[in-house]
DNA sequence: TCATTTTATACCCTTTAGGGTATATTTTGA
DNA sequence: TCAAAATATACCCTAAAGGGTATAAAATGA
């Protein structure tokens, strides 16, 4: 799962739009799109604030996995 | 685990040094430097180039939980 | 249907990531 | 011990990340 699909899904998931999540997470309205629409030139700890409020952070993990269930983890 | 401590001891463990790596992966000596030493402002497509080399990617992971080994993947 | 909310796109601007390079420090092994 | 290799620090410079804001498009639901 990309990165952006994990926010994107989480996001919903939490009933939040984009702008209250930007808040929350400090960062710009600006980012949260272009982090949930892919791009691939962001910075790490940009996106580590917004992963911070799911409870998640960025870490390695083996290229092609899957990412993991809050169970598995 | 950190993602520097990742990387360095994956460069270790493959026996490369920072140049080496830096050259393999494609970005900057200064880059390894940094990300070895945990600067949180680093850009996310440098450091997949270098996770790629390792077979790993930047993901999100719950917070606090240790990276897996390739059994556990 | 249509107004409201949400999301996407485009622009300007400031800050800084990261490349290169030079120098200093540390580590390593002979 | 000490020379060579590896790593760390410091500097300059350019490209671009990301904030803000304004506008457009799309989605939502009453």
């Amino acid at each position: 799962m990309q990165l952006s699909e994990f926010v994107k899904e989480k996001r919903r998931l939490t009933g939040l739009t984009q702008p209250v999540l930007a808040e929350k997470a400090g960062v710009g309205l600006r980012f949260v799109r272009e982090l949930e629409q892919g791009k691939e030139t962001l910075r790490l700890d940009k996106v580590n604030q917004v992963l911070k409020l799911f409870g998640y952070e960025v870490g390695a993990i083996p290229a092609n996995r899957k990412i993991l269930t809050d169970e598995e983890s």
